[in-house]
RNA sequence: GGGUCGGUGCCCGAGUGGUUAAUGGGGGCGGACUGUAAAUCCGCUGGCUCUGCCUACGUUGGUUCAAAUCCAACCCGGCCCA
């Protein structure tokens, strides 16, 4: 198996039980595909149920987009009727249902996020190359399915089967009510694997349950089952729980350099080669030994994939700057318009106009705490008065340790 | 459908008529410390341009000078029985 496939991934299934065993051979399969000049289908099916992708999204994205690389076909399915239901992996309570409009909106700003209509080299996955992508939605083939067809789909699972998923079992066993439909989930999922001839599905480790399904079904109906392969799940920020938005320990792909970068270099160390290996295409070889450097090597490695290294190494020095306590020669900090506060402003008022706060009374309470600095300076009243526009433009309101705005007309 | 127990702030969970945005823990946020962090310590943790005013204990109505706490109906859930 090539280096960019096995990089990272950790499991791959079925596994052959002899090298001419085809149908289960990868290896084998994949060299086939490419001597014959037919790309392989990989299946990468995305749930528009939020609307940032994080670096635990993106390693997924990273390998759909090494596949394309190598030639094949990303089938990119947005789950616009699953999303609907909502999938239960992972949660331990019924997920909201969206609308269908809530559901389009985040499925564009999903694509937007990978790069659709710009050039490859500038995006996640390639919108570019012919046929490198196709771009699916699942209401194509789910939105009429009659209750004939659902049954005869349903017939195929049992109880047993659902309640062996990890999550349906531990919800069962603590009393947490699962919903008849959300064993819908599963199933449909699995049945786009059939509807797109999927080759390959590509999930995060706990979607197996999901992808296998897709092979079943895809059994049931006379194709070739897929084969599964399984990335690690990303561990956020507070180094323990996986990164997820619901979580709050997420860094998004659109994130401005400086926030990317000063929240990576804090990574908890245990989980830094992790980092580094999943986000990233650096060797280990390369790998600086002291722990803090590795850290900072990982957080500027990290932040090129998306910004580029020219931007990043200016995050970084300004990260360094920042945290030694220079933080107004700082260079690249993101603008932050005032075009729509009147002045005089009370400072409390102004952190949360301009969205730094969630609300006022966090604004108020932050100020009281000593969290807030213009140009270096401690403003401690909340009730601290600017009278007008000239006295802010051009400073840098600090929020806490990590965030940074300059202020600008 | 019947029985029974229960629904409290971001989460868990106290509280069963009365100074109060509501004990405690977790999480989060801010501060100190440090290799950024973690650990530890301290503070904050409903909203509002805030010396005050709103909104809050499943929903709606009722009793009362006064209700998260009492009553009624309804909604939602767990368990047991069918």
């Amino acid at each position: 198996m090539p280096d960019w496939l096995s990089r990272g991934i950790t499991d791959l299934f079925p596994l052959a039980s002899s090298d001419s065993d085809k149908d289960n051979n990868f290896g084998l399969r994949l060299s086939e595909s490419l001597k014959e000049n037919s790309s392989l289908r990989v299946k990468f099916g995305i749930d528009p149920t939020g609307s940032d992708i994080h670096l635990g999204h993106s390693i997924l994205f990273r390998k759909l987009r090494s596949f394309q690389d190598a030639g094949h076909t990303a089938v990119l399915i947005i789950g616009d009727f699953t999303a609907r239901i909502g999938d239960p992996t992972g949660k331990s309570k019924t997920r909201v249902q969206l609308t269908s409009k809530e559901v389009e909106e985040n499925a564009k700003t999903y694509l937007e996020q990978l790069g659709y209509g710009k050039s490859k080299d500038k995006s996640l996955l390639d919108f570019e190359t012919t046929g490198r992508i196709e771009i699916r939605r699942n209401s194509e083939w789910l939105e009429d399915f009659d209750i004939a067809k659902i049954i005869d789909l349903l017939s195929k699972s049992t109880v047993g089967q659902m309640l062996a998923k990890d999550e349906f079992a531990k919800r069962y066993e603590s009393g947490i009510p699962i919903a008849l439909h959300e064993f819908l989930y599963p199933i449909f999922q699995g049945y786009d694997s059939f509807a797109v001839k999927a080759d390959v599905e590509l999930g995060g480790v706990d979607q197996k349950f999901n992808v296998a399904m897709g092979r079943d079904i895809q059994r049931h109906f006379d194709q070739i089952p897929q084969f599964g392969l399984l990335m690690p799940i990303l561990v956020g920020l507070d180094g323990v729980q996986k990164m997820s938005k619901s979580l709050g320990n997420t860094v998004s792909i659109s994130e401005d350099p400086l926030s990317m970068y000063s929240k990576l270099e804090k990574v908890a160390d245990d989980q830094v080669k992790e980092y580094l290996t999943l986000l990233t295409d650096c060797e280990p070889a390369d790998f600086p030994s002291n722990e803090r450097d590795l850290q900072k090597y990982m957080a500027l490695n990290v932040t090129a994939q998306f910004h580029g290294m020219i931007s990043a190494n200016i995050a970084q020095k300004d990260a360094s700057k920042i945290t030694s306590g220079f933080s107004n020669s700082v260079e690249d900090v993101p603008e932050l318009s005032l075009s729509n506060i009147n002045f005089p402003v009370k400072a409390f008022y102004l952190i949360s106009a301009i969205g730094l706060s969630k609300s006022s009374s966090e604004a108020r309470r932050i100020i009281k705490g000593g969290g807030v600095r213009l140009d270096g300076k401690k403003i401690l009243d909340p009730n601290l008065e600017f009278s007008d526009k000239k006295e802010v433009v051009g400073k840098i309101l600090q929020l806490g340790k990590k965030t940074f705005r300059r202020l600008s007309l």
